[in-house]
DNA sequence: ACAAAGCCTGCAATCGTTTACAAGGAAAAT
DNA sequence: ATTTTCCTTGTAAACGATTGCAGGCTTTGT
């Protein structure tokens, strides 16, 4: 046991062979002899060695970091795709950078510059807010887009959006309810589209019309949950039930409309998106569309894995199915 | 531009200088002529080169990364430590390697794992299950603890924990509560503990005797807080408030307290930790001790980052402030 | 005008691995 | 017995940057 951690020379010199042969006893052990190959094993153990991962790197060409670029880490609904994300990249010997694209200042400038630096194996966006061009970057590194982009034709992994939004609007047309409102994600986010769109074609395919004073914006946030709240509060002709585009919107729309003294889903039924934890432990529990977050970040990670393996810069897409959890926040409505 | 990302090499013959020259400038400007520079930036800037950091860490024998172990990357309460160390250490240059102690099988043999492989700068820690034993490496880089931990004399950055416990069991004697429970967090944890301690020093220090069988055992996830509603429920004597170890304890038992039919505050006042985002949405909102997530994680990375340039192994520790945040879910006992 | 001091810059070694290539020896084929 | 083939192993050249050392050219001091 020395000082400082033992090279592959040390294992080399302790086991009277040369550092190529402790290499590939370690990499390829199929390639050397039995006996040497216990002599190395044996010197490895005995000095404690352990491969430098960064010299390793260098000479093999790769970094050994994949980059992981999302909007916002504090948000749980992220930190459960890293999750996974975690648990197929981390045995595989890959790191994770993670990069928060709302920190910094210019976040197209940042994706652009973390695909031009050959800082990364491999990249897994998570943000569908980036534009696209930035893309154009020649010789980058693969990359898994694992939510709704515009940027068409990457290897993704994606959820059944637009059918999530229609089984909320169905849920709540078994029910009873005619007047339903929605309330969106931001902006230009594809999310939302692709969510409102899916609200859309559910109404109008029962032949309901569509009000467009009741499609309210807000951004995923609680925050912006509870402002459509306030809204919904002060207008005259309000929807009876509501479809919010995630689960925080809906956590705090709930809030504020108790808080305001009336009841859900008596008063109005509610409808999230995502089934974040919380969700059944609120009260009443939050209805909801499942999406498996965990997956999304497994899946994603061994698309990327398997691209980096394999050096091509193509994958599949896959889609991921969801699911109604009908719980307590909707009910018939109260005429 | 070039199919290939622009080596050193590239820069200094385009620039007229040799590779010595070229990283100088980009390293330590000052010592290079004016002149000199400006050709070399020129030329940085018309091959679009950027420094490989591979090769740059081997040469510098360190590795740009700081591993951050963590029980549960999905908890979002580690998740915005996450998002404090990160907005340091990213535009620092460090990369982050997260490692999810739950996931894997042991923990402490990883811990010692990550200390003896050499492959980080640097370690922090925020799972205070480890056993301190593990660091008894020779040679380990620098860690510092951003939670409570029985490893004594670490660098660390805790939260005044009993101060809050005590905040919170004040704020209720106030509004007049004499019997008062609590439910603690997972049995080996010091938080756990430290929070007790708390809890039970304020009590004493009034005079109110401590009830054993108002302090329930829970593991901060809000299905043992659902888990503790039952429990209090059933009861026979039950107390009329509680402070719960963590605010998801707290919204697993409010919600299943008011699925029950009972009310908060009318029926029992309830006090959690943490002032996690949705505490102020749930209704009634949540009472509860705020305790500052992100400053953690960039205190925590601040103190580290000190430690890895300056080459100690010892650091200051911090002690962040909590503050008692009253809302709606408490309020008077009635009688 | 000459020596001393100061600035810049280049040379070349080094960080720890991996891996083509070649070479040695043993086994198999002729 | 000689040639061919196969199996193992070693040699040495990368990978791309950083940096101690030394040398050349100015500048300053006397």
């Amino acid at each position: 046991m020395d000082r400082k951690t033992a090279t592959i020379q040390d294992v080399a010199r302790v086991a009277g062979v040369s550092t190529a042969t402790v290499s590939r006893t370690l990499s390829k052990p199929l390639v050397v002899a039995k006996a040497t190959r216990e002599a190395v094993l044996t010197a490895v153990a005995e000095t404690g060695y352990r491969v430098n991962a960064t010299a390793s790197n260098l000479r093999r060409q790769r970094t050994g970091t994949v980059i992981v670029l999302l909007p916002n880490i504090a948000n749980s609904f992220f930190a459960q795709i890293l999750a996974g994300l975690a648990s197929v990249l981390t045995p595989a010997e890959y790191g994770m950078l993670i990069a928060d694209t709302q920190s910094g200042p210019d976040a197209d400038q940042r994706l652009a510059h973390y695909l031009a630096s050959g800082q990364a194996d491999g990249l897994v966006l998570l943000d569908g807010t980036l534009s696209p061009e930035v893309l154009a970057t020649p010789a980058r590194p693969p990359i898994v887009v694992a939510c709704e982009w515009m940027g068409a034709d990457l290897p993704s992994v994606r959820v059944e959006n637009a059918r999530g939004a229609a089984l909320a609007v169905g849920h709540l047309l078994r029910l009873g309810h005619t007047r339903i409102g929605h309330v969106t994600g931001p902006p230009a986010n594809v999310l939302t589209e692709t969510r409102l769109d899916g609200f859309r074609s559910a109404l109008h395919s029962v032949g309901l019309p569509l009000r467009e004073d009741w499609i309210l914006e807000g951004d995923f946030s609680m925050e912006s949950g509870a402002a459509a709240a306030h809204l919904w509060l002060r207008a005259k002709d309000r929807p009876t039930a509501l479809f919010l585009s995630s689960d925080e919107m809906a956590a705090g729309f709930m809030g504020e409309v108790q808080r305001a003294g009336l009841r859900v889903p008596e008063d109005v039924s509610v409808v999230g998106f995502d089934n974040i934890e919380i969700a059944r432990h609120l009260a009443p529990a939050l209805t909801t569309i499942r999406q498996p977050r965990t997956v999304i970040g497994v899946r994603a990670a061994e698309l990327l894995l398997d691209m980096i393996e394999t050096g091509t810069r193509d994958g599949p897409s896959e889609l991921i199915k969801v699911e109604l959890i009908p719980r307590g926040s909707s009910g018939p409505p109260s005429v």
